[in-house]
DNA sequence: AATCCGTCCAACCGCGGCACG
DNA sequence: TCGTGCCGCGGTTGGACGGAT
């Protein structure tokens, strides 16, 4: 698309608008190359491309820049930290994606976005116990899953949460870092209604450039949902389900943990292979990555029964917070 | 096969902050 | 100190795509 513009001396110069050619792309990168990042409105002054600064900049931040993860879907990990870090910073996109590697601000935004709209439907569905239950059809996508479930909304941080996490932290997080050895906290607020679900959460995160090597194991603090705080009403799945979580054997899939830990505040030890995806590359590029496990986490959510989340309460609005 | 619907994502827009003259 | 231009950020939009009916 072209959009004239009239200048100070009455010319007018044409602006391109819309999807990037490659042609462009490839001038871009050359300036990139010549002059580094920056003097985006030296582009079009210098009639390399009839793009605006700002839309050149866009182009190469979100597209072009080096060592992106373009076309790869947020990892379990990288969906956490943007929850604990939208809790923390709030809608700060650009903040939070220094904390993840190959992301860009723009990634984080339209992740969360299509996060919350994926979870305002279904909260309005279980809302609506007619139509939770009802046989209007659901996309792959909307299927109960690991980032649908408990992880319901970032809460808001006030000043005295934040102190209360400052104060607790290091005795927590040192103390487990020195008996888990390989271990390290990762941060995640309190994903759902604390009436019905409890657990500490404090973690240490680490910025993009200080990020810790892979290969360390994680620990995710897990709720406590074997003591509702609350009379709950569950579907016969549901409450054998419930049950079923007794069984010290439950949570084998999170690794090595004893059963008595997953009272209040427990918190879980990942096996780094459950988190892990499996990548395909083409020369060096990601072209498809999936949890290639037996026990991924979409498929453990996926076997809870569809009331199970039904007492959750809704999302306040932002203006709430 | 056609249509509908939801999701994803690239790109634009408006605004605020900052540097500089 | 003020005005101007540039840059970066967050919000929003619209098209492409894929799954379900």
């Amino acid at each position: 698309m072209l959009v004239f513009q009239s200048t100070m001396e009455g010319k007018r110069e044409e602006i391109r608008k819309g999807p990037w050619k490659a042609e462009e792309d490839e001038v871009l990168i050359n300036h990139v190359k010549k002059y580094g990042p920056r003097d985006w409105s030296s582009i079009r002054s210098k009639g390399l491309l009839q793009r605006t600064g700002k839309s050149c900049r866009l182009r190469w931040v979100n597209k072009l820049r080096p060592n992106l993860k373009n076309g790869c879907k947020f990892s379990l990990e990288e969906e956490r930290v943007v929850i604990e870090l939208q809790a923390q910073f709030g809608n700060k996109w650009a903040r939070i994606a220094t904390y993840l590697p190959g992301r860009t601000d723009n990634d984080v935004k339209n992740f969360w976005s299509s996060r919350q709209k994926r979870l305002a439907r279904i909260l309005q569905n279980s809302a609506t116990p007619s139509s939770s239950h009802s046989k209007s059809h659901k996309t792959s996508r909307e299927v109960s899953t690991f980032h649908d479930v408990p992880t319901l909304q970032a809460p808001k941080f006030t000043s005295s949460m934040e102190e209360e996490l400052s104060s607790k932290a290091p005795s927590c997080s040192s103390s487990n870092m020195e008996k888990a050895g390989t271990i390290k906290m990762v941060p995640l607020p309190d994903l759902v209604n604390p009436k019905l679900l409890h657990f500490d959460a404090h973690f240490e995160l680490t910025p993009y450039e200080n990020y810790p090597c892979p290969d360390s194991q994680l620990q995710i603090p897990f709720p406590n949902i074997l003591q509702p705080q609350q009379d709950l009403t569950f579907s016969p799945d549901s409450q054998e389900l419930l049950a079923g979580l007794e069984d010290p054997h439950f949570f084998d899939v999170f690794g090595p943990v004893d059963a008595p830990q997953l009272t209040n505040g427990a918190q879980l030890p990942v096996e780094e292979s459950f988190l892990k995806p499996v990548r395909s590359f083409r020369n060096d590029v990601i072209v498809k990555e999936e949890y290639d496990n037996p026990v991924n986490p979409d498929a453990f959510f996926d076997d809870f029964p569809t009331d199970m989340f039904d007492h959750i309460e809704p999302l306040p609005s932002p203006s709430d917070w």
